[in-house]
DNA sequence: GACTAGTGTCGAC
DNA sequence: TTACGGTCGACACTAGTC
């Protein structure tokens, strides 16, 4: 089973504030550049209606939405957001044999043991869930009910918001055939055009399609997904979730640089954030990078390993401050978000949790 | 050929 | 007309080493 909160930032924002029920919503990240730079995270339905979606500049979700003087754009607020994801995992929890949060707003739930893999029940589970949500946090959900990850995932987004749907072994076929790849999680916007030019557009045409050459085109790996996906077969557990593999921060400029002199406090700052996290969670790195997205967005990065795994502030600082240098030899525009990133971890000795032993 | 390191791309949310 | 966040994971490809 695939739980997914629907619209869940803007959903928030619903919840606190009921009178925005009816309003077109963007909660937004704003970048700090001023003004209205920056981008919407998540939009409501009314605010969908005009075109306003997330990933979409603010300015230009303000264009749509220009008709409408009672539209709310809302700053984003991940503590708050946070709680609410928290409260309601608490009660999905309950609801499954085995729990595995993915995000903020989804998780996966295996009932194959309360169920006793009969999907009648599973369904009925399923509506409980969403009336356990909806009654006790106001919550509004879509679920996706199926043999497995990838096609409870995909069941989930078919019909939204507030949807259930069910796929029972014996409708996969029928299920999947007409949709387009694109519904696929994985598949993005490049992919679908480099399989648009081998005429595929839907699930039964991919389905058509040889593995060798999904594998010749993808490689060996996504290859063989796509080959599986198309079929409707995965075989991922759900799994309690691993532990994470890396801390990023990424920061938009006040304004496009190549100056060492104005890029390193920014740098070091990150590094400090990074470093907070990682000591955080007790964790040491080996790894460091620092990732550049330039004037016309497009993204540069460099990363080296240290000697040992370590958890020095100093170390990684003087590492990502390398990094930087080396790019700018080589740095031909300006440079508009700047990132560090560590990873390749380790807990640190004698600090790590007990169940990391099994 | 197996492995590691480094870079870059793609995608999810 | 343009416009544009932040964090994370997966993996392809290449080069170097043994």
């Amino acid at each position: 089973m695939h739980v997914d909160f629907d619209y869940f930032y803007a959903q928030c924002e619903e919840i606190r504030r009921p009178e925005l029920r009816t309003r077109p919503v963007c909660v937004c990240v704003y970048s700090g550049r001023g003004g209205d730079s920056g981008a919407v995270a998540t939009a409501n339905y009314a605010a969908r209606e005009y075109g306003a979606k997330s990933g979409m500049p603010i300015t230009l979700a303000k264009r749509s939405l220009a008709g409408r003087d009672d539209a709310e754009f809302l700053r984003v607020d991940f503590g708050h957001y946070e709680e609410v994801s928290a409260a309601a995992m608490s009660i999905i929890r309950g609801f499954a044999d085995t729990f595995e949060y993915v995000g903020r707003d989804e998780a996966y739930l295996d009932v194959t043991g309360r169920t006793g893999a009969d999907f009648g029940r599973a369904s009925h589970l399923a509506q409980q869930l969403k009336n356990a949500l909806r009654s006790r946090m106001q919550l509004s959900c879509s679920v996706g009910v199926s043999p497995n990850r990838l096609l409870s995932k995909i069941a989930s987004d078919y019909k939204k918001p507030d949807g259930l749907t069910v796929v029972r072994p014996r409708e996969v076929e029928k299920f999947l055939g007409p949709l387009p790849i694109r519904d696929v999680p994985g598949i993005g916007g490049r992919t679908e055009e480099r399989l648009a030019s081998e005429g595929v557009a839907t699930m039964e045409d991919l389905r058509r399609l040889d593995i060798f050459r999904l594998q010749q085109m993808f490689g060996r790996k996504t290859g063989t997904y796509l080959h599986n996906a198309a079929k409707g077969e995965d075989e991922t557990p759900v799994s309690e979730s691993s532990s994470r593999a890396q801390y990023s921060r990424l920061s938009t400029l006040s304004r496009d640089s190549t100056d060492i002199g104005f890029l390193r406090p920014h740098l070091a700052e990150m590094c400090r954030d990074v470093h907070g996290s990682a000591v955080a969670d007790s964790v040491m790195f080996r790894s460091v990078g620092i990732h550049i997205i330039q004037s016309d967005l497009s993204a540069r990065t460099r990363s080296r390993m240290l000697r040992a795994p370590t958890q020095s502030l100093t170390e990684l600082e003087r590492c990502a401050e390398a990094l930087l240098e080396e790019a700018l030899e080589t740095q031909e525009s300006g440079i508009r978000r700047l990132g560090v990133r560590v990873a390749d971890l380790s807990e640190m000795a004698g600090q790590s949790d007990i169940t990391s032993y099994f």
